[in-house]
DNA sequence: GTCTATATCGGGATAGAC
DNA sequence: GTCTATCCCGATATAGAC
């Protein structure tokens, strides 16, 4: 590791994963990166060959900028009050999501390369889905017969599709909504005859 | 109304329409709009004076075919199988959706008119999910302290929300498992007590 | 590593004849 | 209404000096 240092390089990172996340991959211009960034075009393209070089870099950062908030849901404590916390945690619904925004984007979709972390980041946040469902289906706060891998791509859902209600709208509401609906649904599913003296052996 | 022939105007929308579904608003270039529809320069900036016109009128296109399809939650029959088979209708989950797709164009996103055909459309299927959510806890096969109205974000955010997990998988599976797993929940959400006789008085 | 200059191409039109 | 010609600009680099 070569340390710390704001150099450009990491400059560039940072400012082009910022318009990806407002503006999109087609949508954003080298000029306006440069711009933002305050690097010269020189230095750009010193490190970045191309638009799409530094694309990669910036979304395997914001990729890794998103990882850590799932990992609430890794635990420790009450499955359904990490669920909870997760679903609940304050977000800017207008901004939307830095990495689902991208599978909206043509040249983005279209590039393996740039879907590629895209793909991988969901499958790890789906992963944590599964794990805390399944601990919560042994708590017995949730009926044994909902798959918990259906259901964490039912959850991962919500949240992303709540964000595209909330930007067709520009309200947060409809978000919001989704998101306490889906809790609602999850309260709903507890198990008819639930195990009441709460001996959590988790 | 001036009757039907195929005309350049009515190819054009249908063209852009087209276009805006697989690659966006942004990224889709009047050039490209020409180029497959086989109408000329001079023909497309007669009907359309600028590209942002030829997309408005092909998000009214769009919205406009999309809403029908929704319609089938208005009924009639049983509310949950209604549910059931709009959920379960088959769709390709790597297409996306077209208007919703649209939400992620920056420059619609920015565009006032350009996003409120989109925002008139998800709040008109926000009305049926709602009323045919109502006529399912009328009918007691939905505890009645579930909340049509945000039910119905909820719903409709998995349904937006499993475009984008399709697309970034590259698969249609976790589509079809996010409308599964929302169906499971509705299910497990009948009433502790549910009305055996099913005296349907709906 | 960074700078400035230069190059090519397509996007998004406008002009004016037919 | 449709055609061809033309225009300007920004996107995306490449070249080569410092």
């Amino acid at each position: 590791m070569y340390t710390r240092v704001m150099d450009s390089r990491q400059l560039l990172v940072e400012t082009m994963g910022e318009l990806m996340w407002e503006r999109g991959y087609a949508d954003t211009s080298p000029r306006e990166v440069r711009q933002r960034s305050g690097v010269g075009q020189g230095s750009m393209y010193h490190h970045f060959p191309t638009k799409r070089d530094l694309a990669l870099a910036a979304l395997e950062r914001n990729v890794a900028d998103l990882l850590p908030g799932a990992s609430e849901l890794d635990g420790p404590g009450d499955p359904m009050a990490r669920i909870e916390a997760y679903l609940m945690r304050p977000r800017d619904a207008l901004k939307g999501c830095k990495v689902g925004r991208m599978t909206q984007d043509p040249q983005v979709r279209e590039d393996p390369v740039l879907l590629a972390p895209v793909a991988r980041a969901f499958a790890q946040v789906h992963l944590s889905w599964v794990n805390v469902l399944r601990e919560a289906i042994a708590a017995r706060e949730l009926r044994d017969d909902l798959d918990p891998e259906r259901l964490a791509h039912t959850l991962m859902a919500v949240l992303q599709g709540g964000y595209v209600l909330a930007i067709a709208q520009q309200d947060q509401g409809p978000f919001d909504d989704a998101l306490a609906g889906a809790l609602d649904l999850l309260r709903a599913a507890k198990p008819s005859v639930p195990n009441h003296k709460t001996n959590r052996s988790n």
